[in-house]
DNA sequence: AGATTATCTGTAGAGTTGTTCACACGTTAA
DNA sequence: TTAACGTGTGAACAACTCTACAGATAATCT
């Protein structure tokens, strides 16, 4: 791929635009390892729906089984409604799903890679902080 | 900030304040579980840092060593200054440290687990992006 | 010394996000 | 049927975040 051009700058200059470089194989390497731009737009935004203390905590509680939005609620200390457009955020991109009976909902989690990076995450600031939930029980 | 009295709940009763129960007993089991306050906040620091496109490309080109901030800057298409300010915000809780030798300045990961954090959150677009990456045309 | 380079920082403005309130919708009980 | 209930949704507003520009700082070179 790379012309393994070495850095073209033994006179003394190396910038060309404003962007200098100083490993330009490492650059072009890295660079053609890089996901895709959607890829990455989309691990953004996953990461973003677990950026939120009270979603955080929504997942937490998921991770045992399904629940109710009031339960939800009670559970994580936010309103029935913050719960609710909580959920609506994560339902649009399959993190959790719903199912309904009578006038209830029950969420549950609906992939396991965000329970992984969950545990995986909780581990971590167990880690960095007090221990405390040792093991998740991956259940 | 968490009100976090428990709603005495007269057994065999729900509680008519605004939040009702409907499985108390597994409300109360999930919140004994529930990690404290402050890691679940810390969690969501850390997602909340992997959850910008541009700090996200400069994580993933990090997986592949140490890099200067101008190559970073080449490798992301972000600005110099943009890099900065990213890098800043990751020093801050350790995500990324730096080595300086002269005026460059070298980062790197600090924490094997953001890594992990990375690969499973790209394989998990990975195989779920085909679904979703779909209809992406432009974002 | 001054000039140049690489990185860092301080804003300000635009854009985004979370929370609350109020009400709408569908379901169940009376 | 009407009323109560659990849940979903939209609007408004404060709070936060991203980005770009300017300037600052520190190391290197002529």
């Amino acid at each position: 791929m790379t012309p393994s051009s070495r850095p073209p700058a033994p006179a003394g200059q190396v910038s060309e635009c404003s962007l200098r470089l100083v490993d330009a194989d490492k650059v072009e390497q890295v660079r053609s390892r890089m996901p895709a731009e959607a890829e990455v737009a989309d691990l953004a935004v996953i990461f973003g729906l677990l950026s939120d203390p009270g979603r955080v905590r929504i997942l937490i509680a998921l991770l045992e089984g399904e629940m109710c939005v009031c339960d939800l609620a009670a559970t994580t200390g936010l309103s029935e409604s913050g719960v609710s457009h909580a959920l609506r955020l994560l339902r649009g991109p399959r993190v959790v799903t719903a199912r309904r009976a009578g006038r209830m909902a029950y969420y549950s989690l609906a992939d396991a890679h965000v329970r992984m990076l969950l545990d995986l995450g909780l581990t971590h600031v167990g880690h960095t902080g007090q221990d405390r939930l040792k093991m998740v029980a991956g259940r």
